[in-house]
DNA sequence: TTTACGTTTAGACAGTTGTAAAACATTCAT
DNA sequence: ATGAATGTTTTACAACTGTCTAAACGTAAA
């Protein structure tokens, strides 16, 4: 992102932030993300076009920044203790909870966004990118061939695309129903026990 | 794509649009794809702007004809058999060998656009979607709770994972390892025998 | 050769993008 | 309050996008 959250942000900044942010998601609401100009993104928020490009560098920015916005109402941070299956599990339902809550505003944007629209796309990028931090931070001490790394990003494109699933391709389900997805496919053992 | 290739396409039809695709991965050999507008693909080229759009919406359909290109090279149809896991390892090899016949033209590519860029994002999804395809066509009759369409997508996102790792990521490794990676990441009793 | 057809091209259009310089407000310490 | 520093807005600009119309072109049948 152009603007740096982590830095001082005066109060007006935050109402700019704000303001342009909400309009966005708004909008996406209204019509494709391609067909939102700058110009008109301005023209609804009652700010200048060049105050758009002092605070983000484009449209792109600007939904980064609605996606950090999303994900920071939730602490997902605490949870990189200990790494039992316990720990991951509870991860799993934050993150749950985190699309679950915006559920209504998911149905809206993709009303107007199919699938494998860049708009979709760059959200699922933005939560995994954020979720590969998270369980790498917290990664087990391996018995695998494979690179840490990439047992990372597996996990969470695995637990991206089930949310996905669920609250983007429209199939309601559980928190208890979608656990035993995430299971299934990280850990085929599980079925093999039941 | 706006322009679909199992439609009749005059000799003249075929050598445009090559010289467009091809035009188009040269540069991003050379530049961003952000900073690659229609305007300099038709100069280089040597095609009217008119034309680029008598065959393309836009830079991503172009793009995906690229893709489309580079897919057809190998004949990846034909494995859809019968699904036991040695005939997936063998689709496995394929699309290892896929993206090793083209290894310097990735490592161009990339040296451009980070991994994180549009133009990257655009190329795993094309593919994802691609061996989605595959391997819903070849599912296993399933002992899962988990949806069918979910568990290929599961599949090929994590082959293209894969992929990226080794030959977008620069982390050189040989198709026997790459068949380790993905035993574990999809098969974790793999590992168990081991 | 002429006619007719579809495709390719040139040129122009309104709308958008991102940048830069200068004018304008705010804030805050002195 | 004064002035310096900082941030915001205005305005202007060059370049790009996607669409459209009409003219030019090629080709194949009459």
């Amino acid at each position: 992102m152009k603007y740096d959250p982590a830095q001082k942000t005066t109060r007006g900044a935050v109402r700019t932030l704000k303001a342009f942010s909400e309009t966005m998601l708004i909008m996406l609401g209204e019509k494709p993300f391609e067909k939102i100009s700058v110009n008109a993104l301005c023209e609804a928020a009652d700010y200048p076009r060049a105050t758009f490009y002092n605070y983000f560098d484009d449209k792109y920015d600007l939904l980064t920044y609605c996606w950090y916005r999303m994900r920071r109402e939730v602490h997902l941070d605490q949870i990189s203790g200990d790494p039992t299956d316990a720990s991951f599990m509870a991860a799993f339902d934050q993150i749950y909870h985190l699309f679950d809550s915006h559920h209504d505003l998911l149905i809206a944007v993709v009303s107007h966004n199919p699938l494998d629209s860049q708009l979709v796309n760059h959200f699922i990028q933005y939560f995994t990118s954020v979720f590969t931090e998270l369980f790498t931070a917290r990664a087990k001490p391996q018995e695998l061939k494979t690179p840490v790394e990439l047992v990372a990003k597996h996990y969470s494109s695995t637990v991206l695309l089930i949310m996905e699933w669920i609250f983007l391709g429209q199939h309601p389900t559980t928190r208890e129903e979608a656990e035993v997805y995430v299971r299934e496919l990280l850990e085929p053992r599980f079925t093999c026990v039941e």
